[in-house]
DNA sequence: CTGAAAGCGCTTACAG
DNA sequence: CTGAAAGCGCTTACAG
């Protein structure tokens, strides 16, 4: 395969102009069906690849989209923002366009500093994926560009974001706990260190509101200090039946600490988490947990961010697509037995 | 910031030549450091932004990078492949170039489909990270463009690859094992699997032979079936005191098996792994492994495939970059004992 | 149905 | 030190 064939190569062995080869090779109008066979035919033959640079230039676009991941988020097990990176380009693949990953820096979050991609044009929209810090924020929103939150959402500015639904996930799987018949339910996580962590306590708050159960402060319990370093749990004096964790990695830890201290799960205490990421299936057993359907928050954000690139007054707002519980082995049905004794 | 400003525009409002314009903002001769600077300063008010498109077209270069990473590769907490991207991508970002990363679909691995950003003329060079298909490596090696293979090689292919030291990785696990007066030590992972696995024991034998130890057919113990699922181990009649594993996921699957046995580690038994990845940290005791250096890998792919780029005749063959050894808390010293009953 | 002309935004090679 | 001309590979708008 010869790399440097162009349009005017072919156009001449056929003794045709280059526009006409032109129109043949994107199927348009105005050539006879006969001609852009041939032409189809010997651009193949010459192992012809079509040069999208040249039509960026011609209409201004770059046909990428940036997904911009703040560094943190990219350590080990962290896998859920990869996965969801390769959801939304596969989707943009479809568009046309290409998903271009761009992790973030700690040091170009601090300082302000866009993707280079940015000041060398070769991006037409951004997907921010994952919270980056107030100021970056503030930044990303001051370049007149197509932009979407992602998992993520900011109260000051008016930028169209997709969320999970935290609230309504934590809702529902504390619902199914007091099916399950518990009564007492710890809620674990610090409340004040990320507003997911905050939106689910609020879910879970909200169930046992509808279910007439009192919350319980001692019934709070932080798994991490404000800096998001986890600490040791403090477990209130009398015990719960059952735990939501705010997410699976720190039900994975509370497992870990309630096994230790000899308790059996779900016997003793029924575990739910929240992400079914890969601490789910670390536990012992494994975790009943929300599910986050990462292919839908991917097509929503990559239709937002088509749509604005198309026209840039579009608004989309924030909008929180659901998950759905995954029934694993670390709950226990409580067969009407209103509470127990630890033995 | 307005987003049209062009280098005309910048030379209409001084009354210069776009030519000009240009030479003083890529810091070239031939304008006076006072216009220079004048131009400098406007761009920056303007809010210019370079259009590396144009000159990307100018000279028939994309600075793209496409590093390819087959889907299978890509499951949860296979994080180390992102973290080798990562690498990468910061490392090119030096150079100038960008890397692009690109998720082999199964289907597209399968139907020998090369990514669109090839088609398009949009990457210079790549890098094939992870092992594909037999088909595919041939179809890369048919086009003619720079390629580098990471973490993997192949024997039939004249290739450039940069591939983790497996061979004296294990090598120097398995001595390290002896210096701990070990003598009976198994090597776990099924030796017609992958070729990584196969050398990792070869290096595995070596450290045997150079001890004057015997190996023994029943202390080779399969961890996987020819697809690659994991199996139940067959712990042989007489058990060893260590066990070399392939990698840190069979090590924690051993681990998780020996201690539902009963037994302790590494009281009982000490238990090394390869890679250092996530797994590593999850067993308890945590494991002493070989660790892979990401960086070194990256940069000396990210060094081949630039020389590439620039003059393509240049070769380097197969490089294999050293690791070495973390040590936690797996592994015990057998205290000159030769050997010992398991109570 | 076919094509000459102009232009996208830049750079290179050359002339002054 | 400065700039007019030509060109990178394509497309659009228009003319025939």
């Amino acid at each position: 395969m010869k790399s440097n064939v162009t349009m005017k190569d072919i156009a001449q062995k056929l003794n045709v102009s280059s526009v006409t080869v032109s129109k043949a090779l994107n199927d348009k109008d105005g050539v006879s069906e006969e001609l852009k066979e041939k032409i189809k035919q010997l651009a193949d033959e010459m192992g012809y690849r079509y040069n999208t640079l040249a039509k960026s230039m011609k209409d201004g676009r770059s046909y990428n989209v940036c997904v911009i991941i703040p560094e943190r988020f990219t350590g080990m097990a962290q896998s859920f923002y990869l996965k969801v990176y390769q959801s939304i380009a596969q989707i943009l693949e479809e568009k046309s366009y290409y998903g271009i990953i761009h992790i973030l820096p700690k040091e170009d979050e601090e300082q302000l500093k866009l993707p280079r991609i940015y000041h060398e044009r070769r991006v037409d929209g951004f997907i921010m994926l994952g919270q980056p810090s107030k100021g970056y924020i503030d930044l990303m929103q001051s370049v007149e560009m197509p932009l979407v939150f992602l998992d993520f959402y900011d109260e000051n500015n008016h930028v169209d974001a997709v969320i999970t639904d935290n609230f309504y996930g934590a809702y529902d799987i504390t619902n199914y706990l007091i099916q399950q018949g518990h009564r007492d339910i710890a809620y674990v996580g610090n409340l004040f260190s990320t507003s997911s962590i905050q939106d689910r306590f609020l879910g879970y708050y909200k169930s046992l509101l509808e279910h007439k159960i009192h919350l319980r402060q001692e019934y709070i319990i932080s798994d991490r200090d404000d800096e998001g370093v986890f600490i040791d749990f403090e477990l209130p004096e009398k015990l719960p039946t059952a735990f939501v964790c705010n997410c699976d990695q720190v039900a994975h830890l509370l497992m870990e600490r309630l096994q230790r201290d000899g308790y059996r799960i779900p016997e003793d205490f029924s575990v739910v988490g929240f992400d079914n990421d890969i601490y789910a299936k670390l536990t012992k057993p494994e975790l009943t947990t929300v599910e986050v359907d990462i292919d839908e928050m991917a097509k929503t954000a990559v239709k937002f961010i088509c749509e604005k690139m198309e026209k840039s007054e579009v608004m989309f707002g924030r909008v929180a697509v659901k998950g759905k519980i995954i029934y694993r082995d670390s709950v226990r049905e409580l067969n009407d037995s209103k509470s127990r004794d630890i033995s």
